[in-house]
DNA sequence: AGTTGCAGATTTGCAACTCACC
DNA sequence: AGGTGAGTTGCAAATCTGCAA
């Protein structure tokens, strides 16, 4: 851990500091679609403000992960069925093809926003294909600008972004933050002195 | 590390499982308020349900971080300038000091609305405190119900939510997830192997 | 790409000690 | 003086790691 930590150090992302004195962490994990939406709502900059340093975790876009939209799906219907009242309709087969198929630009939101005028448009249980946006169904061979993906953090940025905002969370003091990480109270405080030397 | 490991498996809250084979994990930071707020939107279910874990982080209410108010309030207000295109209204003595000691029973969300409200009440750029909501600053003495707060789960356990995480992000490649999360291949799959046997 | 042996470096919990404060 | 709670350090044992196969 100590070898490959000199590649580590730029992927943290602080965003406009104010104070450099002390340093409080987020974690935050986010799709690609909910960042964009938060974004446009105003409450991610209140987010991040909120005490000033960040630290993304990526998540990949839907398109990659294509094995989830079934069981996404099924969820999705059976919380707006939830929400009538009634029993979730169900997905006809092409209908779930085409949904695997779609690149999916705007990730769930948009597969949710999908389904949920989809089951609006369906006359009976089943939800047939015809129901779905055209450009799901259209099948074009998509853009496909997947530009280089932001990269994780390292596993040493996060457990030190937890471990303070742990410690802050506890109000500083330490012996109970050690409490809370499940670690010895010296562990903690050696923990911490090397953030120190390493900056 | 070891030791104190039986007291802490109490600390991962799984939702609503469908699938125990394969699990992935979220993390979020949230203040309560946020997290209420984005349960009335639906949003917060459907985040919750993107993969079926979720580790909640838990961030202390404003009440017990009062030093924050003023930075947060900056920050409001410049926001708020940015977004009319104007000079940032300011805050006068008197009304910062009735922020720094009201409650903020909701949080972070309510500061925000209540310096949005005063800042479209204000008439000059100073923000007086008699345009802020009356019971902030009525100044009484709050019912000051505060439940045992939930605890932060131990950094176990968030090490193994991020290994996981990155993991399924690289598509279950644990040669690609070492390198991201920075340790050798060896390192993360004896970790794996450790989660398995530990449950 | 996944997995294991190995030797060495690192880390850990424990306990003991100090310090401050009541 | 006594007691409590936090912070800190020495130490030996346990653990973890990177490398290489």
């Amino acid at each position: 851990m100590r070898l490959l930590h000199v590649l580590q150090q730029h992927e943290v992302i602080p965003v406009g500091a104010t104070e450099p004195v002390q340093v409080d962490v987020r974690i935050i994990a986010a799709t690609n679609a909910d960042l964009e939406e938060r974004i446009r709502h105003g409450a991610f900059r209140t987010d991040l403000f909120y005490r000033l340093n960040v630290i993304a975790i990526h998540l990949p876009p839907l398109r990659e992960r294509r094995d989830d939209v079934p069981l996404l799906a099924e969820n999705f219907l059976s919380e707006f069925a939830t929400r009538r009242g009634a029993e979730p309709k169900r997905l006809s087969e092409d209908a779930l093809e085409a949904l695997c198929e779609y690149d999916w630009p705007g990730n769930v939101r948009e597969l949710e926003n999908a389904l949920e005028r989809a089951v609006a448009m369906s006359q009976g249980q089943r939800i047939a294909a015809d129901v779905l946006p055209i450009r799901v169904t259209e099948r074009q061979p998509m853009p496909l600008v997947s530009g280089p993906r932001p990269a994780n953090p390292p596993l040493e940025v996060i457990e030190r972004a937890y471990i303070e905002w742990v410690l802050r969370a506890e109000g500083g003091n330490k012996t109970r933050a050690a409490e809370v990480l499940g670690i010895d109270p010296s562990t903690l405080y050696r923990k911490l002195a090397r953030f120190e030397s390493e900056g």
